[in-house]
DNA sequence: GTGAAATTGTTATTTTATAACATAACCAGA
DNA sequence: TCTGGTTATGTTATAAAATAACAATTTCAC
């Protein structure tokens, strides 16, 4: 069955993804609303990450009443939920690959097609960590991304994400 | 002698990371102009890390001709030299400890002083590096950044970073 | 000096994000 | 099932960050 909104069918990921946030909000006692459920689906089902009010532009093109702070609260939501992650270097927001966890996430980000990688390597954890350790830092949050190309864009493929 | 547009004596740093400044842009033929100099001097002299406006109000207080743009090419020059960093967690820029040396960058930022503390583990760079090898992604730019609170800060010292 | 290139000045606009307050939905307890 | 507090959403306005476009000026090689 496609989606309920948009003539391409849902990717498989953003199905999962979709069934795992509403089973983690339960556990939880959060509301994962029709609007904040919308949006994480908005964002599992773009290629590339999207901008808040690119996400808008959907929301309206719905028929759904929408200001900017109607996406950045819903977004906000995902984000403390750790169902979303946001792109500093780029002010985009895409969804977090391994939700529960909460995590600051590494991202490889291709700068051509949108694509992104998130990668989960406990050893660059460990030595981020060490090294606020090392100088008695407490860390709440933390931000590493890579720009570049992928291997498909390095190759000429000029496509989107995928 | 103390700077010549404030009160206060100018860090030993900043004095030191102008000279520098001056030395790798004559080296490479790039034009350090009265602007950029000051530009320069303006983010070095800051405890914290300043943003493009709050820059630009220091200019305008020193009676100098300005605008956005004024600032964010000046701003763009010393990027593109290596002689401050953009921390895009927080949209602000800080000067760049090791520069001559094209780097990413990796930092420690206090959220309630400011203090910037510019971190080089070149095994840090290399797992990095070598997760996108891996992916055979080619990288362009890179952000690494904690957020958190200082040794200081954690103490209960309510004062600005020095 | 002259002319091309680089830098700066200036106005306007775009993009990203939040403040403030009104309305509506939800839900626990009487 | 009221009722009242909490949470979520609607709405208008504004703040904050960054860039576009073009004019004027400076710089520097020739």
């Amino acid at each position: 069955m496609p989606s309920s909104k948009s003539d391409r069918p849902m990717p498989p990921d953003a199905r999962q993804a979709l069934e795992q946030a509403a089973l983690l909000c339960q556990q939880r006692g959060a509301r994962l609303t029709e609007l904040r459920r919308r949006v994480l689906e908005i964002i599992w089902n773009s290629p590339a990450p999207l901008g808040a009010y690119a996400i808008l532009d959907i929301l309206r093109d719905e028929g759904r009443p929408g200001a900017p702070p109607t996406v950045y609260r819903a977004l906000d939501f995902l984000l403390e939920q750790g169902l979303i992650h946001r792109l500093a270097s780029l002010n985009v927001f895409t969804g977090c690959r391994q939700p529960g966890s909460h995590h600051g996430g590494q991202f490889l980000i291709c700068q051509e097609c949108g694509l992104v990688d998130e990668l989960s390597n406990p050893r660059l954890e460990e030595l981020l960590q060490n090294e606020a350790a090392i100088r008695q830092f407490e860390v709440l949050a933390q931000t590493v991304e890579m720009l570049g190309r992928c291997p498909a864009c390095r190759n000429g493929v000029a496509r989107h994400a995928g």
